[in-house]
Parts: structure tokens; sequence; C-alpha cells
DNA sequence: CGTCCACAGGAATGACGGGCGG
DNA sequence: CCGCCCGTCATTCCTGTGGACG
């Protein structure tokens, strides 16, 4: 099959002139650094919100704002696993479990892993949901300890499962007799209280803390820091510091995008040999990562759903940028007989449409045309190009990118029944 | 003013595949 | 193997609505 020889030549290559890393692992935005800057604040705080629970009292339950990015992550890890090893150092009976609702996704799933965490087995599906619950809540009660439950992205979980679980959870200590439950929920969202049963959120947020973004300053100090520990002296340029941040502070504040920036930017200079991290690779790595995403999200994507991103790309080709609900469907049911698919509803497409919105690859608002309807304006929140990038290699419609649908005129005014 | 368009988006329901416990 | 439950995708039916037009 393969050549050894190329492959020998690759890896030589790499051990030998990978120079500009010093450790790479430092620069992923999950590693937890020993410092956090610019959240002593919050540090503080949630640190003294969680502390009552070393001398053996329940903590109060702590809910945290802030948009992605803003360091609730990792000031919530770092503050507990201190508390950790504080507990320990006291023989407090306090554990905890971090579960992130939108990677576990459901209800199910939730106190599927927090079983897990005490060492219950659970299958992993089968049973009803308050079956387990039932079982969590009696092998908690049998561990007698103080356990903190961290809900990380409450906001996808409540959106759309409603409320049910935080109700139930934030009642637990009413029916366990050894044992004590205090909740750390995390919220990208900072609407999220409208979705919650006000006794549940009351219940939930005896103490709040929120998390501003970070401005470009303290974005910049952030991967100072970072790359000092990440990358080898001199091995990054002024200029390129201040781009990822200044990029990242555009988009607001997100630290995660400025430190996969950073990373990114790092591994495209290596591989293109060069000695030293410039603003041209930060710009090569916003693409990449961009790209990325979009291969990433299609891949778990539905054909439908590709078909109605398709349907704007060849909307916004016609018709200047943006599109209404009912322009797509109609370009969507061309497609669909030209494929010899069976077309989804006009209801279905429209929460495909905002699936789409939310993972980022389109952008949509609602607007009124006064006596002609309200509607959805719709555009591409990714570059053309891209789109025939990924789209053109795929087998299945791959040969759609040059379908020419009948777009009808863009003067309204049409169809009676 | 009220109408009425072209949808938005909630609720209920169902089909289907995966997986349990007994 | 059966009966039950889960999660996902989809349909059906529905009520709600901003604002240009008349």
């Amino acid at each position: 099959m393969g050549n050894p020889n190329i492959l020998d030549d690759v890896f030589e290559k790499f051990v030998n002139e990978a120079t500009l890393f010093k450790d790479r692992e430092v620069l992923r935005h999950d590693y937890l650094p020993d410092k956090l800057p610019h959240r002593e604040d919050q540090i503080r705080l949630l640190g003294q919100a969680v502390a009552p629970v070393l001398k053996g009292s329940r903590c109060s339950n702590i809910f945290i704002y802030g948009k992605t990015g803003t360091g609730k992550t990792a000031v919530t890890k770092y503050v507990l696993s201190h508390l950790e090893s504080k507990a320990k150092e006291y023989g407090a009976p306090v554990r905890f479990c971090y579960v992130n609702c939108r990677m576990t996704g459901s209800e199910y799933r939730v106190f599927a892993s927090l079983s897990q965490s005490l060492g219950l087995s659970i299958p992993f599906t089968g049973l009803s949901v308050g079956e387990v619950f039932d079982r969590f809540r009696a092998g908690l009660d049998s561990t007698r300890t103080l356990f903190i439950i961290i809900l990380d992205e409450i906001d996808a979980l409540i959106k759309n499962r409603g409320d049910g679980i935080m109700y139930e959870l934030t009642r637990i200590n009413e029916a366990l007799q050894k044992s004590k439950v205090a909740l750390i929920g995390i919220s990208n969202d900072l609407r999220l209280k409208e979705f919650l049963d006000p006794r549940v959120f009351s219940s939930l947020s005896e103490e709040e803390l929120v998390f501003r973004p970070y401005d470009a300053g303290e974005l910049r100090n952030i991967l100072l820091e970072r790359s000092k520990l990440g990358f080898f002296e001199d091995a990054l340029s002024d200029s390129a510091l201040s781009i990822c941040s200044a990029l990242a502070a555009a988009e607001h504040g997100d630290a995660r995008r400025a430190l996969d920036l950073l990373r990114v930017a790092g591994e495209v200079a290596e591989r293109q040999g060069s000695n030293k991290v410039t603003e041209e690779h930060v710009r090569e790595a916003e693409k990449h990562i961009e790209h990325n995403k979009v291969v990433e999200a299609l891949k778990n994507s539905t054909l439908h759903a590709k078909l109605v991103l398709l349907s704007v790309y060849h909307l916004g080709k016609a018709n200047g940028s943006s599109a209404t609900t009912g322009e797509i469907y109609d370009v969507y049911n061309e497609l669909c007989g030209e494929l010899g698919v069976s077309l989804l509803t006009q209801r279905r497409i429209g929460t495909l449409i905002n699936e789409l919105d939310a993972i980022g690859l389109l952008n949509s608002k609602v607007v009124s045309m006064g006596r002609y309807g309200r509607t959805k304006k719709i555009r591409l929140e990714i570059s053309r190009s891209l789109i025939q990038d990924v789209f053109g290699t795929d087998a299945r419609i791959g040969r759609l990118m040059s379908f020419q649908p009948n777009i009808p005129k863009n003067t309204n005014t049409r169809s009676r029944k």
C-alpha cells in the first residue's frame, strides 16, 4: 500500500522541525492553567459561596451567567478542584460532579451520568427517567456526602426539554436523609430565567455570579500568559498576538476563540516550516477554523438540512443576499425533485432553518413586510466559496451546486388558491 | 382605522430503532 | 420473547402577529 518512506519523511520532519511549540496542550481552551487573569473577583466570590461545605454544611445553590469563552467553566473547575483538595485536608465529606448538559443531551443521561459518578451503573437506555432518578437519590443518600452538582450549559437542556429536571433537583434535598445537594448552574444565555419556573429560578439562584466578556486588552493578557507556557520565546510575533485578541474581542470577548486562533495559527506556521507565527498565519487560522466548523456541522446534519443550506446558497446567487422562508421552501422543493427525495413540511423546514441559525451557518431574523406578510429574512452566515468547497466534494449533492433552480420573479404578489 | 398576508412557532402525536428488565 | 421506555425526526393542527395596504 503506502510507501513507508513518505511517512518517515513526514514524521522525521515533524520531530526535527517542530520548534514553535513548547507545550501545545497549554493552548487548548479546555486546559486549566494555574492562573486565571482578570477573574480574581469571580474566583473569590465563588470560593466564598462554596466554602461552607468545608465545615460540613450545605452551600447555596449558585447560578452563573456569561457568554461563551468568558471563563465560567474554567473558574468553576478551578475553584472546585481547590475545594476538593482542601476538603481532603479537613476530611470534609465533599464530592462533586461536573456535567455538561449540551454534550449529555437529555434528562435521562444527566441523571445517568450523575449516578455513574457515584459509582452506580446505569444502562444508557431502557429505564424510565423516574427510575434512574430514584436510583440516583437512593445511591446518593447512602454515601452520606455533600454533593455538589455542576450543570454546565444548562440553557441547552432547558430550552428544549423544559425545566422539569431542575424542579426535581432543586427539591431533592427534601427527600434526602444523610446527604445534601448543592447545585451550580452555568448558563451561556443571560435570558435563561425567562424559561424557568420562577420557583425553580429563585431556588437555583440563591447566589448569582455574572461573567462579563473580556475586552481586547484582557484577552491579550490571557494569550500572553498562555503563550509563555505554550510557545518558545520569540516564536510568536507581537502583531499575531494582537490580532488574535482583536478578532476574539470583536466576537463578544470570547477567550476560547482567541486561544483556538492562537493555537491553530501556530500549527499553520509550523506546517509551513516558518519559525515565527505572524499575523498572516492568524488569518490563515481563521479560515481554517471556519472551514472545520462547517465540515463538522455538516457531518452531523441530515440530507434535508444540507438541502436547505444549499437552497439559501442558490437564492443568494440570484437574489441579492437574503431569502425568505417561502422562497427557500420553493427551491428546496425543486432540489428534492431533482434528487428524487420526498420533501418535508414547511413547518419542519422552519425549524431546520432555526437549527442552522443556531450552529451559525445561517443568519435569520423575523421581519414583517406588512401587507405582504410576516416571514424570516435568511442569509448565509458563511462565505459562498466555503459552501462550494464543502458541498463540491459531496457525492450525493455535489452535482446540485450547478443546478439552476427556477426562481420566480422577485416581485411579490402571486399565488392564490 | 381594520384587514389580512405569509408566515412564526407551540402542542400533540406518531413512526421507528435501540435497549432494557423480567 | 414481550412489554415498556427512551430519543429522534417528522407531521398535523393550531393560534399568534407586525405593519403596508385599502
